[in-house]
Formats: structure tokens, C-alpha cells, sequence
DNA sequence: AGCAATCATGCAATAAGTTGCATAACCTAA
DNA sequence: TTAGGTTATGCAACTTATTGCATGATTGCT
């Protein structure tokens, strides 16, 4: 059960909204991480059932209420132990790979644009995460230690970006000197 | 529904036992995806129903009898229609990233030992699939079609794991230089 | 005036994946 | 000889994740 974790985790710092959790899952941990909403309120409910976060309704003017959950002191200990928990290797299931071991002369053509399309999406998110690193990150050593484990996280991120870019530019040489079965 | 095709793609160029199929999965497709044989067995029933894999029982003396399964025409016409369909991006969902957002004195000499760990294990990797690469893809150019896809997987593969050695390394060194609370 | 987007939460049904167990015969090494 | 490993398939119960739908007010754009 990880995506609980994900989600103590992304509170330690702040209490938050399913839809404020959503969206901060799509910028900061969103690198290796994604979840839907109704996901993300289904393990809300288990968590707060549990002891783990508090709930606590925030009344809006001009905008729906709000449920802004915390973690309790037991939701701390538990994120806490969790830590040293097993944790295995988790492969990345991208339908990519797949489609690669299926490269034919039919689809060689909506491949290579799908690596470019993957390719610019890649770019996007690399340029966020820079900014990000520039913005927070930008001297690691004087970093409290919390804090050095979520920039060598973010480092991970885009070191993993980069090298897919170089990949991606390799492989799109590679498919674009193959010579298409109708011409010459 | 990715597994499925993976399966099938698995089968594209020989027929498999669900047992077989486990065994595969876990060397050529293994560096992209996992799955366990109650999975695979269990897809390999809906696909047989759907009348994508047809089945066939292979008695053998000294081991249980096994079933092979093989791609009907219908199956190569799913799978071949399957790559032009949408496929997203998927995040790995991996712990240790979720863990290093945890990082604290109290746990920095177990995660230290995790990243050890995980170094040691993608070095086995990176060598076995090295070997793969230049046993059987040396001159990637010469390569027909279907197999360059797989070699640029396979590539990607590879690719990665080196990057995530040097990244654990950095990592590593980073936490090294982190005096314990309990050091003068 | 109307339309799309944002904020905010949720249910229900289905699909996908995990965990634990069961069976059964052979082979190998201590 | 007996314990552990390999070959081979499967059920049942459970958790996790996805898909599709529903609601409803507000804000900003055209």
C-alpha cells in the first residue's frame, strides 16, 4: 500500500484537500507518481478511518467546502516506520516498450510520432523540474536534510528525463533511416 | 489493458506455456514489466475466451502436462490494431522515491543501505542485459525491422540503468558527507 | 448571454494486481 | 533419505486502480 504513503507524505509539510493533494501530486511528486482523484478521496476516507489524518471541514464563500486533512501523531509514526519497510523494484509498465517489440513497416510510421510526441512531453516536464531545482534547490549541501532527500529524488527525476531525451533522439535516427518498403 | 498485450506480443514468435511465459517475461520484457503467474495465467484464460490465443495440451512423461498457447489471427489483429490505439505516460510508483521524501537522521543509514542495495541489484541487471545486447545485438543496423524495435527497448533499458548507477552514486556521496547528530 | 474552465467531492462498476494457499511429480545435493 | 528446488497450473479473497458518471457554484472569456 504505497499510494497511502505517498499521500502522509505530501501532507507532513501541509495540511491539504483531495483536489489540493491532485494537484500538488501532479508538480511535486508527480515525476514518479500519479494519481486520479477518486483515488486520491478513496485513501482520504481509509486514512482518516484509520486514526491516521484528522479530518477538519472548511466552510468557502464562492467556492464549494473544503475537507483539509492532517496527519495525526499516529499518522506520523506510522509514515515513519514505513520507511523502513520492505520496498521492491517497480517496472514502469508503459505501454512504449510493448509497442516497440511490435515495430512493423504498418506502424513504423505512428511510432516514431508517438516518440516525438513522448519526446516534447518529456521536454515540458524537464523544464518545470529545472525551474524547480533552480528556484529551490539551487544550493544542495546547505539544504536541511528532509529536504536533501526530495531534491536527490527530483534529481533522479531529471537525470531519468535527460537520458530519455538522448534515447528519444537515437531512436528516431535509427527509425528514420529506414528505408519504407514502397520506395526505391 | 496492457498485460495482455504484452503477452501477446510475448507470443508474437513462439508459442508458450503460462509457465514459460513467466520465465520470458522476467528476462526480455522483464526490464520494462513484471507480472506474477496467477496474472498470467489468468490473462491468458480471457484471452483464450476472447479467441485471441488458442490453447493446446502438451502431455509430457517426468514433468505435469502444460498448455501451449498460440496467436490466432485474431490475436495478431488485435495486438497489430492495439499500437496505433493511445498509450500514457506511467510512472514507475516505485517506494524509494516516496521514502527519500522521508528523509530524516533517524532513517538516513537505512535508506543509505536501500540506494546500496538497489545499485548492487541494477548492476546485476545492466550485466545481464548487456550480454543479451552483445550476443544478439551487435550490429543493431543489420537488424530486420521487428528486432530493431526490441534492441531500441532494450537500448532505453540499458540506458536507464546506467543513468540510475550514476545517480546512486551522487546520491550516496551526498549522504555520506552528512555528519549524525551524535558526531562532535 | 452563453460557454468553458476551475474548484470541490463523491458513488458505482469494473479491471488489474497481490497474497496466500493447494496440488503433484520429478531432480539434485547434503 | 529427506529437504529443497524446478516444472506446471490453478482457486479464492482481497486490495488497488481505472472509468464513467453526478453535482453545483463561481470565474473568466468572448
Amino acid at each position: 500500500m504505497a499510494l497511502s504513503h505517498a499521500i502522509m507524505t505530501a501532507l507532513l509539510e501541509d495540511d491539504m484537500s483531495g483536489y489540493e493533494l491532485a494537484k500538488a501530486f501532479d508538480v511535486s511528486l508527480g515525476f514518479f507518481w500519479h494519481a486520479s482523484h477518486q483515488q486520491i478521496y478513496q485513501q482520504l476516507h481509509k486514512l482518516a478511518e484509520q486514526g491516521l489524518l484528522d479530518k477538519e471541514t472548511v466552510v468557502q464563500r464562492s467556492r464549494p467546502d473544503k475537507i483539509l486533512y492532517r496527519l495525526t501523531e499516529a499518522g506520523r509514526e506510522e509514515l515513519a516506520q514505513w520507511v523502513f519497510g520492505p520496498s521492491r523494484v517497480q517496472e514502469a509498465k508503459d505501454d512504449l516498450w510493448v509497442k516497440l517489440y511490435n515495430l512493423s513497416e504498418a506502424n513504423l510510421a505512428h511510432l516514431s510520432g508517438e516518440l516525438r510526441q513522448r519526446r516534447d512531453e518529456m521536454m515540458q516536464r524537464l523544464y518545470l523540474y529545472e525551474k524547480i531545482r533552480r528556484r529551490h534547490y539551487a544550493e544542495p549541501d546547505s539544504l536541511p536534510l528532509r529536504r536533501k532527500g526530495v531534491y536527490l529524488a527530483l534529481l533522479a527525476g531529471i537525470r531519468q528525463g535527460e537520458q530519455f531525451l538522448a534515447w528519444c533522439d537515437e531512436a528516431l535516427s535509427m527509425l528514420s533511416n529506414i528505408d519504407s518498403p514502397s520506395s526505391p
